[in-house]
DNA sequence: TCATTTATTTAGGATTCCGAACTATACTCG
DNA sequence: CGAGTATAGTTCGGAATCCTAAATAAATGA
């Protein structure tokens, strides 16, 4: 009854609660960050995080891609890309197989911004390199992805975790294996997005 | 020259971007699920966040000291308030002894919506539970706040670790002391929001 | 072929967020 | 005390965020 996840003085309030709380208030940081970059790159965070996708995914490059990876609808993506071709940013080719669909790419100056806006995100990774037990950081949040991906929180994800060449070892110094790389894996070796990746 | 934040098909992707990369997926999870909830609730995600807060921090309870803890422009938060003031969410009570200030507190059905939304984001709390290192996990995100708050990246938090209270021990079971409360601290009794909280 | 599905766009509407302008009250120090 | 400054809050205009619903057009499938 007193069991709030968003109570953060609750005396009950277990590291449950605490971690949950915390990853709120870490997303709003990430929210707010995307506003301070719209003063400075004139583009609003929408528009933003669809610039770093088509750069550092390039496998989505479509709208129906984009908005499926970014969990919005078709309509708000495309008129986000609507504004970022305007712009001269985004171009779109039609696809000589599929008339419906467009294909998206960057401009060189769209690239560009794209690589300035992933460097200022970077402003935090400055601080996650302090950090002490960074491997097991990783580890825990890319098993917490894992969770909300199997879930339904979070559409697919490339992830070696969920991939069909992903083996877990019981080794403690390299507990993944990866068969297509046919390597061992330590925690800090295991990636987000593997252009190797098969639904496994 | 190819070390960039977001990049994460990046084969020199260290650890550090990876973090960042899966903390802003991670955001943007929080961030529709926001939005999930507001099909459910009839609230804007700002509305909840709003609500929640006073429910929870009843500290915050002006509209300049929700728009700092949210890090927000007063107009924004003012109007917000003033949509769930007309929807009977939220009471203004003028201060007594400084008349420019509302004293904001919630309704009856206002707090209860409040505890609804915990519970709603308690769906993600679910999956959490489920993960091994819980209290290193908890450890790493509070140290990760600790820097972004001495960066002034979020604002004045009432963490236990930057409290004139708190000792930081080298003894592992119970690494970290409260002065105030003359109890030694494990990573899982740290707090977030304490009440006792002092500027150290 | 006709119905369905898929890709994308457009329209309308409430909300988000900002900066700037404005009101009103409190504080400061000469 | 009083002028100037700081603080609390509101309002306004505007671009963007999001949605649902409806439209267009092309592909797919029975």
């Amino acid at each position: 009854m007193n069991n709030f996840a968003l109570d953060p003085n609750s005396h009950e309030g277990n590291v449950n609660h605490k971690i949950v709380f915390a990853l709120e208030r870490l997303s709003h940081v990430f929210r707010i960050q995307l506003w301070e970059a719209n003063k400075q790159f004139q583009l609003s965070p929408l528009q933003m995080q669809i610039l770093t996708t088509l750069r550092f995914q390039p496998q989505l490059d479509s709208v129906t891609a984009v908005s499926n990876y970014l969990q919005l609808t078709n309509a708000t993506v495309s008129d986000a890309i609507r504004v970022l071709h305007q712009k001269q940013y985004v171009e779109k080719h039609p696809d000589p197989e599929d008339g419906r669909r467009q294909h998206l790419t960057l401009t060189t100056t769209g690239a560009d911004i794209a690589e300035e806006l992933s460097l200022f995100a970077n402003r935090i990774g400055e601080f996650v390199t302090t950090l002490p037990n960074q491997a097991e950081f990783l580890e825990s949040l890319l098993q917490l992805m894992q969770l909300l991906q199997e879930n339904g929180f979070i559409p697919l994800q490339q992830m070696c975790t969920t991939c069909a060449h992903f083996v877990h070892l019981d080794n403690s110094t390299s507990p993944y294996f990866c068969r297509l790389l046919n390597k061992p894996l330590a925690a800090r070796d295991l990636r987000i997005h593997c252009p190797e990746y098969e639904v496994g």
